[in-house]
DNA sequence: CTCCATACTTACATATTTGTGCGTACTTAC
DNA sequence: GTAAGTACGCACAAATATGTAAGTATGGAG
């Protein structure tokens, strides 16, 4: 009785489509860990309305501090998600936007925020059923 | 010059698709955070496919510890999204599974998760780019 | 001349998350 | 009789995430 519903031996084109990121040491979970991270998320929403410079981007984002918001979209930046153009001028201008990559990926996360957003009234239906 | 990108008065149809993720004040991100969590997304994607029982459940997730994994199961529960059957046997027999809302969650997130995947090269291409 | 704005970085403090090990109340296998 | 499996809860420790305040180089406003 050792064999649960999850190691019987799927079929090839069922391994790649899933992947495994159910694995403890799958790479993606890195990616994952960065695009689902507290601000990785919003950034991304944010970005894919347009570019932003640097304080408009956390004004945009409630709640980021700076230290974040940078650490954030070196994140991004790194995976290849965000392009970030600095201007070398006197007063720095640096401006951030979503890579071809990004805009993939912000949809797949708008879809997310967006579903969580349209049924966040039957959820918390839900957390009144069981006393908050 | 206030006015950044993001505050331009959108049409009602807008402010309804994006809600207000982008507020810190917004509740969408409590539910944000357990969906996203790092033990959440793939708690769904393991239960996606099948119900399962704790210690299954635990070994499916690679990584998990006893305290994570029930912590996340109670919170996906109380958002509505997981289902929890104990059947009250003297070895504790409980039984884990997706709600309707619940498989309506894991689709987006398992969009996400195969999304990642399936660009994981080229990812990593940028990896190597930008030294590590 | 002073203050603000820009885009960060760094040091330090705190908050939150996560793991570890133990206990439970029994049953089945050895 | 002893050990293991079940589904957790709890206390404590360690790890990680996040916030705060200050600093940088420079130009423009007042």
């Amino acid at each position: 009785m050792k064999s649960d519903s999850i190691s019987k031996p799927l079929p090839l084109s069922e391994k790649l489509r899933r992947g495994n990121l159910l694995a403890a040491d799958c790479p993606s979970r890195e990616v994952l860990k960065h695009m689902t991270s507290r601000w990785g998320v919003l950034v991304l929403l944010a970005l894919e309305t347009g570019t932003f410079r640097f304080a408009a981007l956390r004004r945009a984002v409630g709640g980021v501090s700076e230290r974040m918001l940078a650490q954030t979209l070196r994140q991004l930046e790194q995976d290849g998600l965000v392009l970030r153009v600095a201007h070398d001028v006197v007063p720095p201008h640096v401006e951030y936007s979503l890579t071809a990559l990004g805009r993939e990926a912000a949809t797949q996360v708008r879809h997310l925020a967006d579903w969580i957003e349209v049924n966040l009234p039957r959820i918390q239906e839900n957390w009144r059923a069981s006393g908050n």
